[in-house]
Parts: C-alpha cells; structure tokens; sequence
DNA sequence: TACAGCCGTACGTGATAACGTACAAACGTA
DNA sequence: TACGTTTGTACGTTATCACGTACGGCTGTA
C-alpha cells in the first residue's frame, strides 16, 4: 500500500523546532499540551495527521494559536515597491484617491494603502462595497489633517498621529470633515478571497 | 457518556457560512475540496474534528488557506491609540528611536510601529537582537530620508516612498546612509512569541 | 398530482488517530 | 562500573474520523 506521501511534515520540523527552542522534551510539550508524547512523536515525523482538536491543544503548549503554528510555512524573500511603481487605486468617489504601497503578491499578510481625502469627501458611500473580507483586520494611522471613521454606524473622531485598529468586515468608511486635505495610511492584514 | 462538549462550533459555523456565501452546497464543496459530503456536514455542525489533513483540503475548497480559515475566529471592535498615547520604545541604539502605533492588545495580527533614523545611525547592530520572530513578516515605508535595508547580508537601497516586504524572522536592520533623519513606518505581521 | 432533481443528514463499515504501557539508547552521578 | 533518570520511539487497544450508501424533506417542472 503505497502510503499517500501527505505534505505534513514541514508542520513537524516546525513543531519540533519551536519545541526544542522553548527547551522542552517531548513529556513537557505532552503535559503543559495536554496531548501524549508518543502522539507528539508521530505527529512531529509526520507519520500522522492530528485532528483540529489536537493540533489545537499542541499550539497551545507551545504558547501560541494554530493558526500561527500553520502560517509559518508560507511565503519568502524580500519584495520591494519603489515609490513610482505604486499602483494607483481606482477613483470611484470624488475626493478620494489611494495609491497600494505593498507588492501585488499572493500570500501577502498585510496591504498597505495611502489614501488622500479632500475636505468634505469620504472613502466609499455610506454603506457601499468598501467593506473588506470576512475575518480582516484594518489599522489606519491619520497621517495628515483630521477624519472621522465611522465603523458599524459608529463615529469615532481621530486627529493627525491617532491610530486605530478595527474588524474589516463590518460596514466601514472614512470621512474628512475638516479644510484640509487628510491623509490616511491604511494596514489591512489577513483578508480572505472572495470579495 | 457526557460528550466532552468541544469548541469546535464556531469553525463549523464558519465554513457553512463560507460556503453558503461561495453559493456552494455541501456536494459542490466535498467535490471542490476531496472532502466526503456528510464529513463536512458533520464538521459543519460541530459533531467531529477533522484532521489537519482534511481541515486544509476543506480550506482549499474554499479557496483558503487553512491559516486563514482558523484566524477568523479572534479579535474584536475597535481600538485607538491616540498620537498622544503612543509608546515610546526603548533607545538601546543611539540616533535611533521609534514609537509604537498599534494597540498593546493581544491577538493583534500586525504591529504598526515608526522609527526615526539619525544620519549615519542604524537600527539595532550588525548581528544583534532585533530579529523578530519566526515566521513574522515586516512591511517598511520609507516616509522621509533614505535608508538601507541589510537583509540576510544582502543591502537594499530605498528612497523616499518606497516600500519594502520581507521575512522580518531573518537577521535584518536599517541604516540611515544620508545627511538628514530619515523616518521608517514598519508593519510586522504574524508575530509570534518566544522571542 | 406526479416525478425528477437537489438539498442536508442518519446509518454502517473500514481506516486511522490517540491513548497508555513498555522498551532501548543516551546522559549524568555516585 | 553500575545505577537512576531522561530522552525519543515501538507496541497493542480503544475511540473516533472519514468514507459510501441510503433516506426523508423541498423545490420546480410537466
């Protein structure tokens, strides 16, 4: 029986690499886990696929979520965008223009946008498309003048320097109150597909 | 027997709202993904923990990552760090200085921080400590000024509004090559600890 | 009213994940 | 050298994961 030959063992390698960092034998990952020694054993050869549960519980003994534990076997290397390769975000509102400042890659854990309110203007209707994925995550630091975020139909006003950090897919926009321009640099990390 | 009653409804509940936002049926999916039809019922509702195995086929089908599909179940609401409020981090290196923008909060999927280069400084040594940790990944701004990044000993020369991505868990620091203070906005993602 | 088609779920079976125990090798100490 | 301890792994058993099949409930069409 030709046995399938799964990609698991990387996650192995991992687990027993973070183990041995943390200075920990395979008994102490199995009591502060909650999961036998010998099934960490397996498990770390890649002789066996751990169940949610499990892998779960093995994360946690090694202080940190599974979905940490998983994200480490992605993506590499160095990318850079040089400022005149910036690409341009469409301009679907008047008043608003953004430019993405991080490398058009899959795999990226982190977009990072410029955006550039008028006075008066404000980023995508009032409950238009701009809601990002299910599960992302937005931070935005008001770079220059004033806006106001409304979030969930809540207002939160934010002055130049603010910083705020908030669930991506809840209904979300930002608006410029003030005389000046505003801008307002944009972090959205670990969207999903499927827009 | 009392079932052990494990948490694994709301990743459940998840994937059929994946699903179902896909269009799919559990038939379409166990198709897309290599995934029995009644396993993902069952999974769906909470009455099994799939194997890692499964789980990522299961992700796969819905065009994710399985590190992606698991992060979705985390985090809350809104946070703000006022320009006030920011903390100041440690100067170990001198002309070297920054601030932490993102909220002292755990679970935080990315960590925004801005750093302040004087003219010839660097940030951390040659070969010292700050290496973040693994499997961390570091987006850079360059705001004003220009820098250097030493990456894996290889230099990256960045200008003024470029933007830079690597793995932030290899030996990395900038340097400040100019005559005028340079300013750097870092973005580390998916830290983890251990540091 | 039928019938064809799909939906999600209950059932029974084989595969395997996860446990507890027991073992051989490597280490430190007396 | 001999012993106690710890390391990681092999073994056999039990729990449960994952499959294929089959069923009742809906929806739309003739």
């Amino acid at each position: 029986m030709a046995t399938v030959e799964q990609r698991t063992e990387p996650l192995g390698s991992r687990i027993k690499a973070l183990r041995e960092a943390m200075d920990m034998s395979l008994r102490d990952l199995a009591e502060r886990s909650g999961v036998s020694a010998p099934m960490l054993s397996q498990v770390e050869r890649g002789e066996t696929s751990p169940t949610l549960q499990v892998a779960t519980k093995i994360a946690g003994g090694l202080e940190l979520r599974l979905s940490q534990l998983l994200r480490l076997d992605e993506g590499d290397s160095v990318s850079i965008v040089r400022c005149e390769a910036r690409r341009k975000g469409p301009t679907t509102v008047t008043g608003h223009s953004y430019e993405l400042l991080s490398p058009p890659l899959p795999g990226q854990r982190a977009e990072l946008s410029r955006h550039t309110l008028a006075p008066g203007a404000a980023t995508g209707g009032a409950g238009d498309p701009p809601v990002h994925e299910p599960g992302s995550r937005e931070t935005a630091l008001v770079e220059a003048g004033a806006v106001t975020l409304v979030c969930d139909n809540e207002r939160f006003a934010l002055g130049t320097g603010d910083c705020v950090t908030f669930d991506a897919d809840l209904q979300h926009h930002f608006e410029n109150p003030g005389k000046e321009d505003a801008i307002v640099l944009a972090v959205v990390s670990a969207g999903l597909r499927r827009s």
